[in-house]
RNA sequence: GGCGGCGUAGCCAAGUGGCUAAGGCAGUGGUCUGCAAAACCAUUAUUCACCAGUUCGACUCUGGUCGCCGCCUCCA
């Protein structure tokens, strides 16, 4: 709300509320989504491994115009229509590697709480109806544009929206239960109350969810900064109006993604899916990382270039684990606790400034840089490489970007690889080949480094 | 028009009122190597959009200029 870098303090000692706002069930997960999915997680699994007890809330609008006409185009149910897309978002969370939220409320089914927040604001005052339709009275709420820092006297009033098509007292009032339409009517989608039959609007929907849910105020309100107007400031309106306290104690709000320079966007017919990323031949892994590496509140622009140069960054990880996991120890190395604590501590101090992560991504590439040598001198001993492995399992608990799996190979790639390395000790560099070819079959490349063959698993596709 | 944000090497990207301006990618040189791939090492900004001001000193603070992006009340 300040808008300036504020220590944390949660509301409450051992729990922390966090709410995301979630997409639209009426389409497949874009690129977009993604990164918000991916601030979320990042957010999430930080406060994770400060020791927080989180409770993290993502909705899933699946009521409002886009879902109920996508319903009809297809002759579904609404409920069938949002269910096949809640689906798939969740199948695109789980290979981007985002930690589940505790919930996932479905706007659909809070419906009664909506209804009484709008009844609630109508008799406080704080909205009116109008011609069946329920609206928020803005120049009632002082405080309304402090989030958003909007100047009411100077936007430009119907900019984006045409107002012909509402009925309020205000072209700056805002809609909170809509007037059931005549189709709506007939495919039973309306709800009875004492405006009439009606839906609620959006800004309602998510006030309603997170009230429920979190409370009057929460730790942590996140989402896209392009939400901030009109949505959240709506939201905290409702909220705060009935509540007198403001919704989130925290607002972080995550950048865009833009192609070529503009907004990812129906409008600009520029939407990029993960799926369709994903069959170009890049795996989540390589889209997680190409989306967590760049500061929150940085927008980042998307091109394929950039998620090659990501796919390399996350090779050099690989390759480090990797031969870190199959190294056989030897003898101790004096710096390397140094090293290790050096990195930890930037690591995560630069997590812990706003989730400053280029600067902790630094540290650990910085680690690498260092530990490479000492590696391939063998000289880390079984303490200093349980040490290592440990500490980079703290930090994948917040990156959840690396391979740290200890070397389970299975009976018939162990043998290839023995067979191969026999071959080579005999110059039969034929056999040797045809083994190396063998094993990238079976997706496993093989590294040769003077202490002896790695080998490390392909990212499936 | 209002509000908010951004402009750092070929590309991406941290950062600080004075200490070597992190790190990644690409490039170059080298090491290693049966070949290949990978790996490893070294190296890459006298300069931080432009102009002026404050200051002993600014990329970092202030003002202005230019360029780009986002939002402006039911696209999410």
């Amino acid at each position: 709300m300040s808008r300036k870098k504020e220590e944390f303090q949660p509301l409450s000692q051992d729990r922390v509320t966090f709410y995301a706002c979630g997409p639209t069930a009426h389409e497949v997960a874009n690129l977009g989504h993604c990164r918000r999915f991916i601030v979320a997680d990042l957010i999430h699994r930080l406060l994770l491994s400060k020791g927080y007890n989180v409770e993290f809330f993502m909705n899933f609008t699946d009521l409002d115009d886009n879902t109920i006409s996508g319903a009809e185009k297809n002759g579904q149910t609404l409920a069938q229509f949002t269910g096949h897309y809640i689906n798939k978002y969740k199948e695109d969370i789980q290979a981007l590697g985002v930690k589940p939220a505790s919930c996932y409320p479905r706007a659909s089914e809070h419906v009664e709480e909506m209804v009484q927040l709008a009844h609630d604001l109508v008799h406080k005052g704080y909205a009116y109806e109008k011609h069946g339709s329920v609206y928020f009275d803005i120049s009632k709420f002082a405080k309304y544009g402090k989030l958003s820092r909007i100047d009411l006297d100077k936007i430009k009033i119907g900019k984006t929206v045409d107002l012909d098509d509402y009925e309020k007292h205000s072209p700056l009032d805002f809609t909170l239960m809509k007037r059931s339409t005549l189709a709506e009517l007939k495919s039973g989608i309306f709800y009875k109350t004492e405006f009439g039959n009606m839906r609620p609007g959006w800004h309602i929907e998510c006030a309603a969810m997170t009230l429920h849910f979190l409370g009057d105020t929460m730790d942590i309100h996140t989402s896209g900064r392009d939400l901030i107007f009109p949505h959240h400031e709506n939201e905290n309106a409702i909220a705060e109006s009935l509540t007198g306290k403001p919704l989130a104690k925290f607002w972080l709000h995550s950048e865009l993604l833009l192609v070529d320079g503009k907004k990812m966007s129906h409008d600009n017919k520029n939407i990029l899916n993960l799926r369709d990323v994903m069959d170009k031949g890049y795996t989540a892994r390589e889209i997680r990382l190409f989306l967590l590496r760049n500061h929150y509140r940085k927008p980042i622009d998307f091109s394929y270039k950039k998620l090659d140069a990501a796919r390399v960054s996350l090779r050099r990880l690989d390759g480090f684990t990797r031969k870190l996991l199959c190294l056989p120890p030897g003898l101790p190395h004096p710096q390397v606790a140094l090293h290790l604590s050096e990195m930890e501590g930037r690591f995560h101090a630069a997590m812990e400034d706003d989730m400053n992560i280029s600067r902790a991504m630094g540290a650990l590439f910085d680690f690498i840089k260092k530990v490479n040598p000492i590696i391939s001198d063998s000289q880390l001993d079984r303490d200093q490489k349980k040490y290592i492995l440990d500490s980079l399992e703290k930090v994948n608990d917040i990156l959840n970007l690396l391979q740290l799996e200890e070397c389970p190979l299975a009976p018939e790639i162990d043998k290839l690889i023995k067979e191969r390395e026999e071959a080579r000790k005999q110059k039969d560099w034929k056999r040797a080949d045809t083994v190396r070819d063998e094993l990238a079959r079976k997706g496993f490349s093989v590294l040769d480094t003077i202490k002896g063959t790695v080998w490390k698993e392909d990212d499936k596709k």
